[in-house]
DNA sequence: CTTTTGAGGGTTTTT
DNA sequence: CCCTCAAAAG
């Protein structure tokens, strides 16, 4: 909203072609973009949004919903860099968020309070656990985890507890799998959360589906409210999702202003729901409102052999929106097949190759991947680039705000906020040790069961032994003190004062331990996020003020991933992460490993031809990350639960057509020079890796030129019998160049090395004509 | 009520 | 292999 004079606006339409300026600049009516990899997905979403807003719409009338935050935040970006900070007024954020900011104004209508509590999936599990025990169940049979998919892919088919307890398929189902009374706990489960003033990630959903089913004067507020609405990563949403959109745009009189972007080949989150089957449905919906389709089919990522493999792999799965994807970047490199003996070996031999491939084409850190398909796999990865001082990080596993130092902390400030939240209550009552044991507990919990009243109000009036009154009265005070407090300190003031009062502060202080140190720290990086929580100027809706209550930094914090805690952004590191998190983006080099049946694909899915097909379409995400380089590994044993298991080679890799691959791959004896087959001998006996050093990095370390008066020539005089100098390989002989404009690569000759013949490509290579 | 010890069990993928 | 959870001792 800058006074100043309008800036010639960039002619960002001048930046797509043709397909893709007709899906920007098609604002009106139902839109269905299929989208390829690498095909600008993200582009032409923003730009449209942009358009939009260039042609007058206002900001906050743009709903764009996405999966991850980081999704949003980069379009949000993308976008500022079109209109500017009017950006920050889109509506554009997960579904997730949205809908909890949704539900905050809305709470009332459904029984809720608006500071709820977001239970995230261990809350979840921990409240099962809870009522299966109540319930007298045997643990091991009514699994917690199991429960939770259970009550989780009921809600996302729009079953509630009742509809679930009439539904004889899913009650046949539970009695098959010896479970019959998953109805009840699922029902119990809901009373609980309804009564802890808790939502879970799936009530997110439901509940905003229920209100806006169930309130016709909400719903309305919304559908005049929302004219653009937008689905990213459609062929991700489930039946709930594509539901609660559909409530929003389908209705008598609408403009039907929806745009989806998708790619059913890049569909894999069938497991928590998602159905391609809204791609159709879409489709079949909105058919007669005149829908649009365009298919953006050019990649723009990778090289032809990667986009030709990736192609081939697909053509494997039987049923998928027929499109063809095509890419103009010329041949490159082929792809490289790796297979080690075992796992660590893997490990070894994926490390040495980035760092080949590091020193050959001038790759950074940042421009590698390694994925995998189960995030335990990232150890022994970690282990050799540690060794071989390669920076790295790790994505997935637990956040920052999964740790328990910081939920402990939460969970205080939490039940501040909602007295009623009864995981929060559970997990600090007796944390710091204050003298109210199990039994006192069991206490509190059958009255606050039979009074149907919140477990802080049971421990209030519960009769207990002096010395654990004592106790009770004293955590009560703590949390009743910082309630009234809460009216006038600022969140930051808050999470302080109570990290000193509740002893938390005090108990990590004392704890010297090394792991202790670390506790500490991050409760205090906890309590100094909180701090530029408060203090930083958030964009400021225009309809709400800036809201820097406790309740609204907790409702953000717990739908954050470890993907949005930043930190080491714009380091120079190798990305480590499974090949779900991956998608969406992309590399110049990507190593996917652990190619063997029964790991990828994975054994849970290999019994039934659809779990085989997300697993394939998987791999087919994994492999089109890549832009230049793609190298896929495999190891013929591997640790599992410390026992060794023999594998075979992925289906997948026989599905990689021959020509693309590296003729030497498959050979052990490669003529690689990097390669020792010794050191690989002795490894194989005694188990014990020689030290990296000894390897790679000592045959690069120094470079052969001096660097001071190493001047790179432009590529076009890098030409078949020229003399070059290489940072790293010394002097040589250009004997051909070949490849096509932009991807060349030269064949150079260095006399010095063990094995002279170097392919290296012109774009990276910093070569000096002598 | 707290601490220690042992057995058993779990690994797909994530908001 | 590693972690969590339950029983038994302090």
């Amino acid at each position: 909203m800058s006074s100043q004079p309008t800036v010639k606006p960039p002619h960002y339409l001048d930046e797509l072609n043709e397909v893709q300026r007709q899906a920007v600049t098609t604002t009106d009516g139902p839109v269905l973009v299929i989208a390829g990899p690498g095909s600008g997905k993200t582009r032409v979403l923003t730009y449209r949004i942009a358009h939009l807003i260039e042609q007058g719409s206002a900001p906050w009338e743009i709903l764009a919903l996405t999966f991850t935050n980081k999704a949003a935040r980069e379009m949000k970006d993308r976008i500022a860099k079109v209109v500017g900070p009017r950006a920050s007024n889109i509506w554009a954020g997960t579904f997730h968020s949205l809908f909890a900011r949704i539900l905050r104004v809305e709470a009332n209508h459904i029984g809720y309070p608006s500071n709820f509590t977001i239970y995230d999936t261990d809350d979840t599990k921990s409240l099962l656990g809870q009522i299966i025990r109540e319930l007298s169940l045997d643990p091991k049979v009514y699994q917690a985890n199991a429960i939770k998919n259970r009550i989780s892919s009921a809600k996302s088919n729009l079953i509630t507890p009742k509809s679930y307890a009439l539904n004889e398929e899913l009650l046949a189902q539970d009695k098959q799998a010896k479970m019959p009374l998953v109805s009840q706990i699922y029902t119990k489960y809901v009373e609980r959360c309804k009564r802890a003033g808790a939502m879970d990630f799936d009530d997110l959903l439901f509940r905003l589906y229920e209100l806006l089913q169930n309130h016709p004067e909400v719903v309305k507020k919304y559908r005049q409210k929302f004219r653009y609405v937008l689905v990213d990563e459609f062929q991700d949403t489930n039946t709930l999702q594509y539901a609660i959109v559909k409530r929003l745009v389908q209705y008598e009189g609408s403009p039907r202003n929806i745009c989806v972007v998708g790619d059913d080949a890049q569909s894999i989150y069938a497991f928590r729901g998602a159905t391609i089957q809204n791609i159709l449905d879409f489709e079949n919906d909105f058919s007669q409102y005149g829908i649009q389709t365009f298919k953006l089919e050019q990649n723009y990522r990778s090289t032809e052999t990667i986009v030709a493999t990736a192609n081939a792999v697909i053509g494997h799965n039987s049923r998928q929106i027929q499109k063809k994807i095509w890419s103009d970047k010329g041949h490159g490199e082929k792809i490289r097949v790796i297979r080690e003996m075992d796992d660590n070996l893997e490990g070894r031999r994926v490390a040495d190759t980035i760092l080949e491939q590091k020193n050959r084409f001038h790759l950074q850190n940042q421009d590698i991947a390694i994925l995998y398909r189960t995030n335990a796999q990232s150890r022994i990865f970690e282990e050799y680039l540690r060794r071989f001082n390669i920076a790295y990080r790790v994505y997935g596993g637990l956040s920052f705000y999964q740790r328990k130092e910081v939920k402990d902390l939460i969970a205080y400030l939490r039940l501040v906020v909602n007295p009623n939240d009864e995981e929060a209550f559970r997990r600090v009552i007796n944390f710091p040790k204050r003298g109210i044991g199990d039994t006192s507990v069991g206490k509190v919990i059958s009255l606050a069961g039979q009074q149907s009243m919140s477990l802080f109000d049971a421990l209030r009036h519960v009769a207990l032994p002096t010395r654990a009154r004592h106790a009770a009265d004293g955590f009560i005070d703590v949390i009743e003190k910082a309630q009234r407090k809460s009216a006038t300190a600022s969140a930051y003031e808050l999470a302080e004062a109570i990290a000193r009062r509740s002893g938390l502060l005090d108990f990590y202080r004392n704890d010297n331990s090394i792991e202790g140190m670390g506790r500490l720290e991050n409760f205090q990086a906890l309590l100094d996020g909180i701090k530029s929580f408060v203090e930083e100027d958030s964009v400021s809706d225009t309809e709400n003020l800036p809201d820097k209550s406790l309740a609204t930094y907790l409702q953000n914090i717990a739908l954050l991933t470890d993907f949005d805690t930043e930190g080491d952004e714009s380091k120079d590191v190798v990305t480590l992460m499974s090949v779900h998190a991956a998608k969406g983006l992309e590399f110049k080099s990507v190593f996917v490993v652990g190619l063997e049946e029964k790991l990828f694909p994975s054994w849970m899915s290999m019994d039934s031809a659809e779990g085989m097909d997300e697993e394939r379409r998987l791999f087919y995400v994994a492999i089109t990350r890549a832009e230049l380089f793609l190298t896929l590994s495999y190891a013929n044993t591997r640790y599992r639960y410390g026992k060794m298991t023999m594998n075979e080679p992925s289906r997948f890799l026989a599905e990689v057509p021959a020509e693309a691959v590296e003729s030497t791959s498959y050979s052990r004896r490669s003529n690689d020079h990097e390669f020792d087959p010794l050191a690989q001998q002795r490894a194989r006996v005694t188990g014990v890796v020689p030290p990296a050093r000894l390897r790679g990095t000592a045959k690069f370390a120094e470079p052969r030129v001096d660097m001071e008066n190493f001047q790179p020539s432009p590529s076009e005089e890098i030409v078949a019998g020229v003399r070059v100098l290489h940072q790293k390989f010394g002097e040589g002989k250009v004997t051909k160049v070949d490849g096509g404009a932009g991807n060349q690569i030269a064949t150079i000759h260095f006399s010095d090395l063990a094995q002279p013949e170097k392919r290296i490509m012109l774009k990276f290579a910093k070569l000096q004509v002598l």
